[in-house]
DNA sequence: TATGAATGAGTATTCATTCAT
DNA sequence: CATGAATGAATACTCATTCAT
């Protein structure tokens, strides 16, 4: 009676979508074909669908990967003393980040992402789910700071975590578009420009 | 060739470049087929081809579109008196102006652009060439404005013209995926936070 | 302007049934693949699907074949001043027209028609309409025979319709699985124990 | 091997049988998948091919199921004093019988099973077999009936039980493609017709 | 005996593109 | 210039069957 472990199917769903990733960034989600990726990851077409249902779907699971992991350097922040700082330190974690993911071809997955979410419904969803917790999380940081006069209160709190998400998409953009762009001297620019901490509202 | 027959081709090219727009917003790039895109003009498949020699070459023409009205408006700004005025002019005009695309669809369009660039060397190198005519105006605004002692003159010109990009193309994304997204609130907090005029570095 | 002639339209429509119809006698509705249809047909795929939505249609058009000249053949026995003889003759008449008609391969596709009816609502419908065509004509000549005393008229005669449509689909289906079966002899059988005019109700 | 194994097996297997004509009934020969069955038998793959070769063994094993209760009732009937009496008798125990058979879905597995046979030699040689076990116990008895003049022995004794076969073939294929046939009034027609005791040769 | 993960040949269908008319 | 019938390579997905455990 050989019931496999349960690590056992999640390794193997993991090397599908390890293989899969690869395939997307080289090739994007519809320049990959299923075959490209059941061979990349070294298994049958079967055995493929054995643990997805569709091509969808691994696109789809090629997003959640390290969502969660995100949100939990969030969480770290979300009762910092010094929101401002704490808004500083992440945006510049996350920046200096996509130094290391962009090696990954993790940007390049995203990007297409965005604009196959707009035309897939599931892939779609996924990504809002993500973007609003983000925005959640960052909207509570920034509502603290201006609490604390560190931020122009006027503002919409909203509004100014989509500026911060815009910074980092907007690099993650120009970065896949052009791997020599220069994370550094971006994230300094960001820093010095959006959330001075020099400066009051 | 007479002159009544150019004005007649590019009106139909014109007219299969519209079609392929509306085809490309609401199906994507690969969603979108050459039948959809012939039916939507309205012509037969031979004379689609007649003006276009790929399906390839009419993604690229759909890109072109406002590009050359794009950069007047930078060269208008160029030599102002004031820099870092124009250049918040600059993205207020720009951020409003994604209010009226994101109606046409212009902004899934780009979207999927971005991401159908990362695996089409042609595509690629329109929307390089694009980005590059932005962010050369943008840098050389900025030199200007840190010569004026507005922008802090440590920061990389280019990194700050990119920066400024960001806040273009994430409220882009974010209004792609998102139609309701509030552009007014956002160029409040982009004005406020970025290039606030009342701040000097 | 190559408008292609009504006709020409056509004639490919039969070509590629008449292909299909000698792959479904030979190989079964399932057996047959879309392949064996366009290579014996001499075309290629997308010249098949230029012309049928789907194999479900090709194997639904094999099946009107000779619908309309059979029921032609009842119209024709309708209102004859002998009803019983009429129906004996339209026995025979398509008793014997079997003989033939296994020869094509007829026989074949019908039997499995049948059974793929009962899974394919498409098919189902195509085959009850026919089946009603013929219970109709039976039926109405039944009533004259019966009115004029040549059968028991308290006997239903939709039911007695049911059984010469019985005594002919028993036959098809008999010479289908052995194609030794005597027609001639069946039919000879048929006549003098079906309707035998020598007897009145 | 021990007789409880025995036993043990031949429930398994009619533990399956059971789920695949339930199946086969709902879905047809082909649109019910191997998985189809060893889920609704609640077993694994393995277990149902532990018992079976092949799918193609478990259709003609669903053939089997009735065959041989059917023909203890011939040779109940094999030496009746009075032959067509037997003969009309028998006809409307099967004819009856249809109507409970229909119920358990045993005409639709019947109707499909005859297509398939066609294209399936193994399923054709079982369909022959029992076809001919039939004509075989009819014909002794159409034979006896004629030697005692109740039936005109100028007919050929085989194509008179063909013609009975088609009486009851016919009406299950009726029914299979509509349920509401009512096998009463068929069955008062073919007694008054076909084998009616009244008349004599 | 039983399991269920794995296999892989096979299938219907699509769609960018061509070219005879 | 225009038509639309024809092409045919390519693709996602299926499913009967096997076999290590």
């Amino acid at each position: 009676v050989p019931r496999v472990s349960e690590e056992y199917s999640a390794a193997r769903r993991q090397q599908i979508i390890d293989a899969a990733f690869r395939c997307f960034a080289l090739k994007g989600f519809h320049g990959a074909t299923m075959r490209d990726i059941y061979e990349e990851a070294g298994l049958s077409p079967g055995a493929v669908y054995h643990y997805f249902e569709s091509k969808d779907e691994i696109i789809r699971a090629s997003f959640d990967f390290d969502y969660q992991r995100s949100l939990d350097v969030f969480t770290a922040a979300r009762d910092s003393d010094d929101p401002l700082t704490a808004l500083n330190e992440l945006l510049d974690f996350f920046l200096r980040g996509l130094e290391g993911a962009a090696a990954l071809g993790a940007g390049r997955v995203n990007v297409q992402g965005w604009g196959e979410a707009l035309v897939n419904p599931n892939l779609l969803e996924t990504i809002q789910r993500v973007l609003e917790g983000y925005l959640d999380a960052l909207s509570h940081i920034i509502r603290r700071a201006q609490a604390l006069g560190q931020i122009d209160d006027s503002l919409d709190p909203l509004s100014v975590g989509r500026l911060l998400l815009s910074t980092y998409y907007g690099l993650e953009l120009q970065k896949a578009l052009d791997p020599d762009v220069d994370v550094g001297k971006y994230s300094a620019a960001a820093r010095a420009l959006l959330l001075s901490t020099s400066r009051r509202a």
